[in-house]
DNA sequence: GCATTAAACTAACAACCGTTAGTTAGTAAA
DNA sequence: TTTACTAACTAACGGTTGTTAGTTTAATGC
């Protein structure tokens, strides 16, 4: 988790792009500006990336595909409904918690793709989004979870997760890992006292 | 709950640009777009409305204070924090899915607000987190609740409840009502079964 | 020493941005 | 009939946008 020294050019032409898209918004960020926190000129970024929407679009399918990957090997390793949806929240905590700045451009920046990235984008999301609720079925089946309408409880839990980019800052007093752990724990069993196992 | 015919022109030019604001982003939405669709000239606006950011501005505020008034007439007028909390939630999904299109500028566009505006909203926005925190202490102390970290614990819950703005559609098949009671008791209890009360 | 390549540069294009100034048509009040 | 007001208009300002074309500089490999 050290801090990674981007030494290739167009690594750091993301990264700094990427930090402003956080702040400033995707429409918010000019290709002079990236630039000029690099110090060139903005003509010269193109000799190393294609366009903006390249840096949004490979960021957004990026991440989602690691998203998609995480919930796959989740679904290889485990049985137990329990440990599974255990397991994808932390995966899922992870990964946006690993690069803040694409974690939020993936959360929010996506809306700006062109219509048929976002087409496709969206389609990866509801993937993802369908194997949450498997795991909430399953976990019904086996008498653990109590819900009536699936969608609604993976949006609810979806909320709490990707609510993070709003507030998680690495230098905060909470790690990944206790924010995992609590946030799983307050799924599992909510707000009311002694009610725990 | 009727829609609203807007009667003044300025209205119809709010209502207009906040529904655009939603689509494409308060940066993505431009006066002379807002215009257009209203069929008149970009510059005809102005005999209406001082700027763009009064818009973006007066949207923002006006949602602060009514999610603000809402909170203290439930300190008003209720005792027991199990059910300040209850109301404070279903207020706050009222407000939110009574304008979906300010509701979502109110939690998305903010941020696009000039440094002066945007440091007082944020008090405002404070301010209200800090009355959820203290509905929490209290049914801490009532030994209704448990927990340690209620800053934490109000963000997963405000998260819960603002995330509504990126799914709920008026015409789907929940209504705001359902909406707080379901979000309410999975707050309450979680996922986890035969814990209910 | 020469050719190649990467990565910067300058200059510019066409489009769009929020906003202002000044004007005009239509309506209502005096 | 004159006056005042509302709400539209045209034209333009100064600036920014993403991107392209063509050029220059510096380092590398043979």
């Amino acid at each position: 988790m050290a801090i990674q020294i981007e030494n290739n050019r167009k690594d750091q032409i993301i990264t700094v792009a990427l930090e402003m898209m956080r702040q400033l918004g995707y429409q918010g960020t000019s290709m002079r500006e990236i630039a000029s926190s690099l110090q060139i000129e903005a003509a010269s970024l193109y000799n190393h990336i294609d366009s903006k929407e390249e840096i949004l679009k490979d960021t957004c399918f990026k991440m989602a595909s690691q998203f998609n990957n995480a919930m796959s090997e989740v679904n290889d390793i485990y049985f137990n409904a329990a440990e599974r949806l255990g397991m994808a929240v932390k995966n899922h905590i992870l990964i946006l918690t690993s690069n803040t700045n694409a974690g939020w451009v993936f959360i929010h920046e996506w809306r700006y793709l062109s219509n048929n990235h976002k087409k496709d984008f969206i389609r990866l999301r509801d993937k993802y989004e369908q194997e949450f609720i498997q795991i909430l079925k399953s976990g019904e089946e086996e008498g653990l979870f109590n819900m009536v309408n699936h969608k609604f409880a993976v949006l609810t839990i979806l909320s709490s997760l990707n609510w993070i980019v709003e507030w998680y800052r690495p230098d905060g007093d909470m790690t990944p890992n206790e924010i995992a752990e609590k946030l799983t724990e307050f799924i599992m069993s909510g707000l009311r006292k002694d009610l725990k196992v």
